[in-house]
DNA sequence: GTCTATATCTAGATAGAC
DNA sequence: GTCTATCTAGATATAGAC
């Protein structure tokens, strides 16, 4: 690998390996060999190995800014809605291994704890805002109620996709080729609130998704 | 704690702390002086720390087996069906550090993996068996391809709601209060696909459960 | 069956020379 | 900034007396 800034190569290296090994398996030694450096020289660049792990949730927060962030006369319709799924997915997938051992790593890491925490609301608030967009567009018809537990269930499979599809021991997550399925899936938990002529326009989609 | 045979004191006092704690965070010294018992003592009876996670494994799927078992003759509806669930639910968070660390356990237990897999095939099954009796009895109304997605989401969800509280730092998980709420997420997966009147019977208990 | 004592290993982290 | 050498702690697991 070229030498780059050695902090980053670092954060490279640690990023590709908890993604392959996951996190708990991989030691610092293990970083250093595989980044060619000495562990030494690992600790003059980070403080400890959560530090590594806090600073690539920074850098995955960053990464997911703007996929989140929606303009305020932004009228979200269908088409939005798959596209910004497919990059959010995309991004979570370069960042695989904070899925995998969450729990794990918040009860070890406040900061991450509270970042993922705040995340998550961000998250919420972003979903609340699409559905409210496509509902405004009478693109779907959804009561209070439903709407509340409609976007439970998306954020539950939205954070959970990654870490399920590990256990099944899926290979398209190491190809991306598991991302299509993943949207998929969360575009079809939407489909029955949809109207005419978009629910077809989704099917198709779902269709088209999972077949790729 | 009353001192029964060492063997089921070392597997419920493991099960305890994993529960608590999680399985990386439980070292088999932590579990022997929580038991009263030596460290070699332990090692007496079981070969090793995955030994004993197997083991509990299998405590577990026997506890669910009856739960999954459907007999020939019986005729799924709606109060089965949410009867099911909570027995289900019940047992998964009797154990529920499995599922907090699934992916770990899985590569580091080739048995556990393998066992896992057997069980996910079952539940897929055992759903399939849920629906189609829902379906021929009139209650339910799907087409074969949303049943597929809504069976994968199904199971994403049954198995994957566990972390998810946990990571959200759930207290609920430690009573048991999250259960009804686990349970009306789930029932608002298929609430969709239901016809009159178990639509109103199911809206009314998800209502129910999310209050309770 | 159970204990005490200990072997072995590996991880995270630091000290000090260069 | 980087290296080599090393410390320390804690984990799994075993040996051998009782």
């Amino acid at each position: 690998m070229v030498r780059r800034d050695t902090r980053e190569l670092i954060l490279a290296t640690s990023l590709a390996l908890f993604n392959r090994h996951g996190e708990p398996n991989v030691s610092t030694n293990h970083i250093a060999t595989e980044a060619d450096i000495s562990p030494g020289n690992l600790y003059y660049h980070f403080h400890s190995k959560d530090d590594i792990a806090l600073e690539l949730f920074k850098r995955y927060l960053i990464s997911l800014q703007p996929v989140l962030e929606l303009g305020d006369n932004e009228r979200p319709d269908t088409e939005e809605l798959w596209l910004r799924l497919h990059l959010m997915f995309e991004t979570m997938g370069r960042f695989r291994f904070l899925y995998r051992n969450l729990d794990d790593l918040c009860a070890r890491i406040p900061n991450l704890r509270r970042a993922f925490h705040g995340l998550l609301a961000k998250q919420r608030r972003t979903l609340e805002r699409l559905l409210g967009g496509l509902v405004s567009h009478g693109i779907m018809e959804i009561g209070a109620d439903d709407a509340q537990l409609l976007l439970d269930n998306l954020l539950l499979v939205m954070s959970s996709w990654i870490p399920f599809a590990e256990a099944e021991g899926d290979p398209g997550l190491e190809d991306g080729s598991i991302l299509p399925r993943a949207v998929a899936r969360v575009l079809h938990l939407l489909l029955p609130y949809l109207r005419q002529p978009e629910a077809s326009q989704i099917t198709a989609l779902i269709t088209q998704y999972r077949e790729a």
